[in-house]
DNA sequence: AATAAATAACTGACCGGTCAGTTATCAACG
DNA sequence: CGTTGATAACTGACCGGTCAGTTATTTATT
């Protein structure tokens, strides 16, 4: 009776955080926060349920460090990409748009995406720090880069804003569609083929000087 | 003591359902499914919540008898105008998005439809009855009105699908922007002026022929 | 031995759904 | 016309299951 066997656990406070949270971000992405149950995520996260509270007070605090861990990667690549870019905004299109459909299609941020929209009106917090943290930014710095276009010529009169929410919303949909039409029977969308069918009628709507 | 005073509650059967959909429609909205209590759409409908189980057999179907009063005279009022347009694509455009913004202004699709993109998943008979009912001929009508006018040399060529998508994405996007982000302090977006740059986006991207 | 990580049993609030009882309504009858 | 009996709309207290969060206890580690 006293052969140890293998240990019925093991101690290891650096690796549960990163464990917990991703365990988390699977069923949140799967069920959304209400649905999300705190055994499943323990049971994914090899843990007990009140292990989940030695490293987080609360269902909602895990949450929030889920959405914290999938956006900041993302954005901050997505930044230096278009910040760097030296070329007309004609060729940043190019680049931009092959490159949200790629996050959109491996990335995290999409199921999050959707459940922020989902339950953000039950958790305004929620929805404050994922706009502010990744949606304002994001809008901002494509705004910015259409104003400077406009100011050289390339990009055609209009509001910024509003242009930028023309080249992003296809993507929104397509995430959208994905993850609530898709399941049930509906036909995906190619996001790649997407892109390249809004670049096309981008270049020719948006841009001054190109040709049809 | 036989003074009757006021009725405790009248037998209004006709009246009852009407009242309790639009309860239900109310509290829906602001909360979603999951976090919307029957206790709360009895009240706002002037019943106990037993008498919502005389009507509808399940919070589910209420849901259902919901999102139907919602979907179908928009659908109807949306369908007939394109139908009966007779001109070319770029006029048909002119007056439908407009109208695409006018519902979403106005009608309670919005609120439902993030209803459902936020619940979706965990109840796909929802997401099936929405997708069977308003989107897929949504996107049908405007895809064939698409493939049409490429027919007659007016849409340049692509896929009709995707392109439908990539017009009403945008409207898409502020509804969602509307219901998630701006109770939490975003500045919204003027749907009317959203159409408007929209439709010279379109007219001179996706059409043959027009000076941009 | 002392400490802290981790478990597993537990609690209490919540809520969808039920049902025994109450009351408005109306038809039948005197 | 007033009364009464029958019916069905309606009520509201209640129940059983669920689940976030707590705690007494065990186990690994130093």
């Amino acid at each position: 009776m006293l052969q140890p066997g293998p240990p019925k656990f093991q101690r290891r406070k650096e690796d549960r955080p990163g464990e917990i949270v991703s365990a988390a971000l699977g069923v949140f992405s799967e069920k959304g926060f209400a649905a999300a149950r705190l055994d499943e995520i323990a049971r994914r996260a090899g843990v007990s349920k009140g292990a989940l509270y030695l490293y987080f007070e609360t269902k909602e605090e895990l949450f929030h460090a889920v959405v914290k861990s999938a956006i900041s990667p993302n954005l901050a690549m997505v930044r230096e990409r278009l910040e760097a870019f030296p070329g007309p905004f004609g060729g940043l299109l190019e680049v931009f748009l092959p490159t949200i459909a790629q996050v959109i299609a491996t990335s995290a941020v999409a199921p999050i995406g959707k459940m922020v929209i989902g339950e953000g009106r039950n958790f305004p917090e929620l929805a404050r720090y994922w706009h502010e943290e990744l949606v304002a930014p994001m809008i901002g710095l494509v705004s910015g880069l259409i104003a400077k276009a406009q100011a050289r010529g390339e990009v055609r009169a209009g509001d910024p804003r509003l242009f930028a929410a023309q080249i992003m919303a296809p993507f929104l949909m397509a995430v959208l569609w994905r993850e609530t039409f898709v399941p049930v029977g509906a036909e995906p969308f190619d996001v790649q083929a997407l892109a390249a069918q809004h670049l096309t009628v981008l270049k020719a709507g948006l841009l001054i000087g190109e040709k049809a």
